[in-house]
DNA sequence: ATTATTGTGGTAATATAATACCACGTTTTT
DNA sequence: AAAAACGTGGTATTATATTACCACAATAAT
């Protein structure tokens, strides 16, 4: 059902908002890393979309830019229009 | 920076977003698991806020759901006031 | 022209997420 | 009242996320 590459697409899509939302902020990867206790190298590389980052990745990463959860996940998937749900 | 209590917090409050989403869509756990490849239990384990789960994991929640990525994350956590940036 | 900063890829060790079960008490349906 | 479906906690194994580094080429600031 999910074949890895819808699951690397959603991994760059991410990244993508990531790197969107750090260069409207005018951050650097080692000025998030400062306010979030993580790797500046680590957060490039999510920003790649090479990493499977966790809810707890995720919370570290709302802290150092600064943002509310619905603005890192504004951004579309493809669902599938024949699954019919309410 | 963040200590325990916040990161309980935050899984917390996905899981509790999951819920919500579940409830209003009159979906179950047995139901959900089947449209994502995910064992009924884990989810149940999501909702209860105990797991820290990947983006992937978190993919497959949206295929099962059924809804793009802002609306499972369309909730607040608190931000730190005194961290200015722009 | 020098110095400082930035993005980035690599890595080894440790911690932990994912998977795929079972079992059971509690609703809900039939 | 019987059967089916539900939420849920437990678990052992396997896979992988996280951490904390280093190093270096490219760019920006002094």
């Amino acid at each position: 059902m999910l074949d890895e590459k819808k699951k690397d697409e959603f991994k760059a899509k991410f990244g993508k908002q990531l790197g969107k939302i750090k260069n409207d902020k005018k951050l650097t990867f080692r000025n998030i890393a400062k306010n979030c206790d993580l790797d500046s190298s680590f957060i490039s590389k999510i920003e790649k979309g090479t990493e499977n980052i966790t809810l707890e990745t995720i919370l570290n990463l709302l802290y150092g830019l600064n943002v509310q959860p619905g603005e890192l996940f504004d951004f579309c998937i493809e669902l599938n229009k024949d699954d019919i749900r309410k």
